[in-house]
DNA sequence: GTATGATTCAAACAACTGTTTGAAACGTAC
DNA sequence: GTACGTTTCAAACAGTTGTTTGAATCATAC
């Protein structure tokens, strides 16, 4: 190699830039430009642009759930059958993001920033790649939780889950919804004070009284067809 | 008019398509094509493809937001000068928008998924827009909130808030996100239950105890002035 | 030194972008 | 009918996009 990592110092670029304007508004000439390396360099070393930005999202996101996994598995070895504290299974998740968001230095809390944002949208072809990298996780979480949660239905602990990573999503994004809703009021540069927010609403949600549902249409219908 | 209403038909069709495929990856063409006029008549209606975009915005977030505050008043008048109750608060600001949501046919649907993928990412020239139309909404809601929990400090209301917008956007992008945690394994086409999901979810995220924060450096510092 | 493979580079490629243009078609009032 | 303002249309505009090319440069082994 010439330069030092010309690879790396795309990804690292791309992933910032990625996070500013989004894949679509982001040029290669902006990330080559801004990275000092040649325009050429990433068709040569990715392939193309989207070979690109999957490697972006790959080379965090595998670590990352492979941290998840981690601690699921030691929070259960632990427990040695029993089931856990939801609070516990929720920490094991979130709490591995957002020690990542938490890190500026290493460019985790800008990656955190551009994962929570295209889980929204997941632009067609990223949604696949998506799927791939999370189904073991959720599987083994969701498991967990409705292990923890007799009393709740599954279909409810799910629905839960998801709004719940929409807070963390939204909690993650931080400064650009945020300026929306509270101008400058917030402060989302304490790490620690985020968590224990986001996880005391978490908590208080996950664990509140069941929604009271009206029948569904399929069992009024049978109802009205047995009268 | 040679057609009948140009302008609706782009504002319809745009709508629809920047939901799909976001605003960099929807061309002109696209819209036009689809709606069936000519190229050239966004430019001439609405000047460009920016001013385009916040037409789409504005013509239904003026109205939500009106139906919001008209709500709220009349929950206010209602009381009479005492405290709401909170969730009557969150059924006044997140109910409408879900009742919005729940429209498919007149395409309401569409739009509160547009904005609701919008909302994380706003591409710096809508960001201004959306925070000009949103400002006199969330500051009315956020004092009928502090009003209504006086136990709870302003600032933790206020990231409550924001992780519940973020649990009610992802409730609504739905099927997108949804499909990367649970395959296929949720309905989230009856709306009422949606809607009562969500919102005994907020609510236990709400009323949650608060967190244990570190004292931060600020209230240190006031403490030794102090002594 | 030379030879070989990997990497970088400047330049060009074709395709697509939002926008503009000027003429044509339209509706409406006189 | 004519005249006038609005709207539509096909065509072209200049600029930018991701990608490709072929020569130049580098590092390493012989």
């Amino acid at each position: 190699m010439a330069e030092i990592d010309t690879r790396q110092r795309i990804l690292d670029t791309a992933e910032i830039l990625f996070t500013e304007y989004g894949f679509d508004a982001t040029t290669l000439r902006q990330i080559t430009g801004a990275a000092a390396v040649n325009l050429a360099a990433v068709n040569y070393h990715f392939g193309s642009k989207d070979e690109l930005i999957r490697e972006v999202f790959r080379r965090r996101l595998t670590w990352l759930n492979q941290q998840r996994l981690q601690e699921l598995d030691r929070l259960e070895a632990e427990a040695a059958g029993a089931p856990l504290k939801p609070s516990r299974i929720l920490e094991a998740f979130f709490g591995v993001a957002l020690k990542m968001a938490a890190d500026t230095k290493g460019g985790g809390r800008t990656f955190m920033r551009l994962l929570a944002r295209t889980y929204s949208k997941p632009s067609e072809f990223v949604r696949g790649f998506l799927a791939e990298e999370y189904s073991a996780v959720l599987a083994r979480f969701k498991a967990a939780l409705i292990k923890a949660l007799p009393d709740v239905p599954g279909e409810e602990i799910l629905w839960r889950f998801h709004f719940m990573l929409g807070a963390m999503s939204y909690a993650i994004s931080g400064t650009d919804a945020l300026h929306v809703v509270a101008e400058d009021a917030l402060d989302d540069s304490d790490a620690e004070a985020l968590y224990a927010r986001l996880m005391s609403f978490m908590i208080g949600g996950l664990r509140a009284p069941l929604p009271k549902l009206q029948p569904e249409p399929a069992k009024r219908q049978r109802i009205s067809k047995a009268a």
